[in-house]
DNA sequence: CGGCGGTGTTGACGTTGTCAACCTCCGTGG
DNA sequence: CCACGGAGGTTGACAACGTCAACACCGCCG
């Protein structure tokens, strides 16, 4: 483990105000992210980031071991942004059955938005930091996110609206996809022109394939599957 | 002064030599190349990459603008490899009908263990920099990519083998989600244990889910989809 | 009171990307 | 034959970077 691994200054709370108080390695991770996003990776400069935060260039070493260390934590937070953004759209047991397949296009087209909208911090989490830091706990963000994928499937399939399998694979193989549409867009190959997530565009139109492919067919004659792409493919629907 | 005088007899190298001319720009490519898969691309460094190609710090400069110019130049090769491992796997309008979904797990295992074998490589590929460097021609080589894909594709279709829909959505989401799955294995998510792409491995069955989804179903029951896992499932993992 | 650990600061070192200036060929036009 | 110019190679130099070491402050606990 790190050394600079601690969770917080313990006790003591603050001398006086509650809301500036011994947050400065929150605010060197906001500092960081705020780099990151408008600028790139080679913008994150440990210098900035602490002139950022109002600190100087060397007071980061005292909250983290590294500047890939920083770096993680950004990740951790954007990870958990992302989950919780996912999560919170993916249909769960209570989920009407009939708003399961419109659920589930919301919870990846968040995915995908998050990815679109904030793409530096997509790289960073699921990039190279992934293999070079260890990140145990960025790892085990990413599971879980994986995991209330898999849950979510499951339910629905007990619901009977989301089609029979493996739901890990299923899970996995959804998740890859868009990955791969978020890398896809992210780098300019797809759609250079509107490739807006709302209604209407090219990747909502893919993301509704890959629900489609998930979910059980309920109209006779032909159940669409992965890139089965019946309706818009690059018009407004 | 030392070490910099060795600076190649260039005698050994005579013009009249076919062999060894001009290929400095191609031996940093290499040196790159090499520094990037053993050591991450920390390693590689401008003055590394000379010096493992033979020259001084500055050379490389006399044949890339930049360090990104240079890793530019790197992508561009890898892409070109990859391509060439997919395009020769991929089935044809000669290939017979029976071996097209074997041919179509093939390219996409090729695909798959590129980016496995060389992680650093496909980062560098689909990483960062097709978004901070422009990178028109690393944008070309993998829409070639892609579009051998939905001909391939389309023939199979043509064919009677591969199901209906729009091949090029069909096409962005297959290789979107082998993207995924590269990245998965690559940063540890997946099967940490036996990710192999071999017959057999995790990865194997996902991609035989994967071409599942786009061959139209032959045999009565129930025909696989996406995440469709029937074969052998995370049972070990 | 003393000291101690957490937090912050500056100074310094080695490394990096990159430019400027110089050299050294080699082919070409006079 | 020689001047010459450009392509390719070289070293020197510089600012910026990551990071360590040493020092300063401040609140706590003995």
């Amino acid at each position: 483990m790190s050394a600079a691994q601690q969770r917080r200054p313990a006790g003591a709370a603050d001398p006086a105000v509650a809301g500036a108080a011994g947050d400065t390695r929150e605010r060197l991770i906001g500092a960081a992210s705020e780099l990151l996003a408008d600028g790139g990776p080679d913008a994150v400069t440990m210098r900035r980031v602490g002139e950022l935060a109002g600190v100087s260039r060397a007071a980061p070493y005292r909250h983290f071991d590294d500047k890939h260390d920083l770096l993680r934590a950004v990740a951790l937070r954007s990870l958990g942004e992302v989950r919780a953004a996912v999560v919170s759209a993916l249909p769960t047991a209570q989920t009407p059955v009939e708003e399961v397949p419109a659920a589930l296009r919301r919870a990846f087209s968040a995915y995908l938005q998050s990815g679109v909208d904030h793409p530096e911090h997509y790289r960073l989490m699921f990039g190279e930091h992934l293999s070079h830091v260890d990140g145990a706990d960025v790892h085990e963000a990413a599971e879980e996110l994986l995991q209330a994928s898999v849950d979510s499937l499951g339910e629905g399939q007990r619901a009977g609206v989301v089609r029979s399998g493996d739901p890990r694979a299923m899970a996995i193989l959804s998740l890859s996809a868009l990955h791969g549409l978020v890398t896809l867009a992210g780098s300019g190959h797809l759609a250079r022109k509107g490739l807006q997530t709302e209604e209407g565009g090219e990747l909502a139109a893919l993301v509704a394939d890959l629900v489609a492919g998930l979910v059980r067919r309920e109209e006779p004659g032909g159940p669409p599957h992965l890139g089965a792409c019946g309706g818009s493919p690059a018009k407004g629907a």
